[in-house]
DNA sequence: CACATGACCTAAC
DNA sequence: TGTTAGGCCATGT
């Protein structure tokens, strides 16, 4: 499904890993940076992941924008648009934001 | 190697 | 209910 090959992409195997499980969420699907993290095997490296999550390529490689926060609300968005185009590419894939 | 930063979370005031 | 403080982890300087 995945076009391209994180492995290709330069970084820590951490950061990769978090990359891999941001893919792997199905669309018109949100998860948080809590659930990521237990994902990945760190359920209290919270803020690394965040770190990871915005340490990437973002778009259009990563689907950051499907990463919330445990509040329902969004954390931040380091691509054009700003956090704005974040609610409303996940409102569009029928994610309802606080 | 030590310090500072961050798109976090939880608890306390 | 809103703000402050502390804890946690990886990354970059």
């Amino acid at each position: 499904m995945q076009k391209i090959n994180i492995e290709k992409l330069k970084g820590t195997k951490f950061q990769k890993k978090v990359w891999k499980a941001l893919m792997q969420i199905p669309k018109g699907k949100t998860t948080t940076y809590k659930e990521l993290a237990k994902k990945i095997g760190k359920p209290k490296a919270v803020r690394a992941v965040a770190n990871a999550v915005r340490a990437n390529p973002c778009a259009p490689y990563i689907p950051c924008h499907r990463v919330v926060r445990s509040d329902g609300k969004l954390g931040g968005y380091s691509g054009k648009g700003g956090v704005k185009k974040k609610i409303k590419l996940l409102q569009k894939e029928g994610v309802k934001i606080n």
